[in-house]
RNA sequence: GUGGCCGUAGCUCAGUUGGUUAGAGCGCCAGGUUGUGGCCCUGGAGGUCGGGGGUUCAAGUCCCCUCGGUCACCCCA
């Protein structure tokens, strides 16, 4: 039976837990990232794709089945036609069932934007509802193609002003190398046991390479000396990093080899990278990641195609931006703004006509008196004010005032008004 | 799922050992200026003190429950 079926006794409505609005006061921001983002990736050759908020539950499952995203993060329901579902806790597996199901030749490379859902407790940087930017290659296992992938996130940070960060490497190996690398990893955890957390001391079979990641003191001083995957690549795996390494060197991009870099998601081969904030004070630090996924589209029931990604946060971004003190272009600006005191018609009249001329204007409503129509005028940021009282209406004029210079007011015929405002707005 | 902290006006907050009609700043509205914004002055509107129950002559204040927010663990964007 629902436990919560509305609102308790009393409260006010508000958004579910671990969502939040955008008002227009913070939506600039957002506006600023998203047209950053589509104009870095557009302009590589990456196209806009829109696939479903939320897609069948076996999209998602293929993700892995030992990931904390698909084990207790999934949001899932039964919809009224009896469907299994879940709201998408990431999009490189709807992007994947779409490249499965629309067979575009390749190579296919493909940009997203939108909301992701995780059931989880909120904390800063971290929400139910979140959103991310992304990229998806297809059909080339090239090196080159991973580094041009991590060459534009690291422009896109670039573009936005984020300087401090840390793009972290590391290579996972295939399906040849790590298997053998796997072994060896167990037996040394196996070896170290007693020394692990408690939470992983029983759990090495389970998913051994998540235990590099972990946390803990115990854990840790453990990984310091287990046997890394980047010292146990086969040759073909080792040439791929190799190049991917040469790459970026040669593209100066900075970056840091870590050993221990695993990433939470299972589909990963080879290539695997993250954007750690340092400037964050929380403890979510990671702006993006992303990797090599040169299985997924077989293992989801596709062609055998090699492939490439990240997905970005943009709450990261914005809590990134906000810690260097980025100043973002505020939102749009009004060119002009009517104040009618004679009675609104010509307000009505004016706003209409400049509006398909072309210009950014607002007015007032309400028939509210000059002093609040100024006062709103000032709020708008608007450039001028378009005045019109009792004497400009009986004359056909309009008065025309500069609200941010201290310039005289200065009267105009009606007919005059859009040359004008050509003329001082140009 | 677990834990810490926090819920008083639109926002940020004050509110004494429980004690009269619950306050401030900012914001909003109006007036000062019978047609002119920003600065200033005056006034006004706006509160089930998150909700429910209890103790008490008396609860914003104490107790219990509950809802919500926030941060952290886990994990990640």
């Amino acid at each position: 039976m629902a436990r919560h079926t509305g609102p308790s006794n009393g409260a006010e409505l508000r958004h579910p837990p671990g969502t939040f609005d955008v008002m227009p006061a913070e939506s600039g921001a957002w506006q600023h990232v998203l047209a950053t983002f589509a104009r870095v990736v557009s302009g590589a050759g990456y196209g806009l794709i829109l696939t479903p908020t939320f897609e069948d539950i076996g999209v998602f499952q293929r993700i892995g089945a030992s990931t904390d995203v698909v084990r207790k993060e999934m949001y899932d329901f039964v919809d009224k036609g009896q469907r299994h579902v879940a709201l998408r806790p990431e999009q490189t597996a709807s992007v994947v069932r779409a490249f499965i199901q629309h067979r575009p030749t390749t190579p296919w490379k493909a940009w997203y934007a939108g909301s992701q859902f995780r059931f989880e407790r909120q904390q800063a940087g971290r929400y139910r509802e979140f959103h991310q930017v992304g990229v998806e290659a297809f059909g080339s296992a090239d090196p080159d193609l991973d580094v041009e992938v991590m060459a534009l996130a690291w422009e896109f940070y670039r573009a936005l002003g984020i300087t401090r960060m840390d793009l972290l490497v590391n290579s996972l190996g295939d399906s040849r190398c790590r298997p053998a690398y796997r072994r060896l990893l167990v037996e040394y955890l196996l070896a170290h046991q007693g020394d692990l957390c408690d939470e992983h001391r029983d759990r090495i079979e389970d998913n051994p390479l998540r235990i590099l990641d972990c946390k803990r003191p115990g854990c840790r001083s453990v990984a310091e000396g287990a046997p890394r995957q980047v010292d146990h690549l086969c040759d073909e795996c080792a040439a791929h990093f190799g190049r991917v390494v040469e790459g970026l060197a040669a593209l100066s991009i900075p970056f840091t080899l870590q050993p221990t870099l695993v990433r939470g998601l299972d589909y990963y081969t080879r290539t695997t990278f993250e954007y750690a904030g340092t400037g964050l004070e929380s403890a979510q630090n990671a702006l993006g990641g992303g990797g090599r996924y040169d299985g997924l589209v077989a293992a989801m029931g596709g062609p055998d195609t090699p492939a490439v990604g990240f997905a970005l946060g943009m709450e990261r971004i914005l809590l990134a931006l906000d810690a260097e003190q980025v100043a973002l272009a505020g939102g749009a600006r009004l060119d002009a703004f009517v104040v009618d005191f004679a009675g609104g018609t010509v307000a009505r009249d004016l706003t209409a006509r400049l509006r398909v001329a072309g210009f950014r204007v607002d007015r007032s409503f309400d028939g509210r008196s000059p002093k609040a129509q100024f006062k709103a005028a000032d709020r708008s940021g608007a450039r001028l004010a378009l005045v019109v009282g009792p004497d400009e209406a009986a004359a056909g004029t309009v008065g025309i005032k500069d609200l941010q210079a201290a310039a005289e007011q200065v009267t105009v015929g009606m007919e005059e008004i859009v040359p004008e405002l050509s003329r001082r707005l140009g």
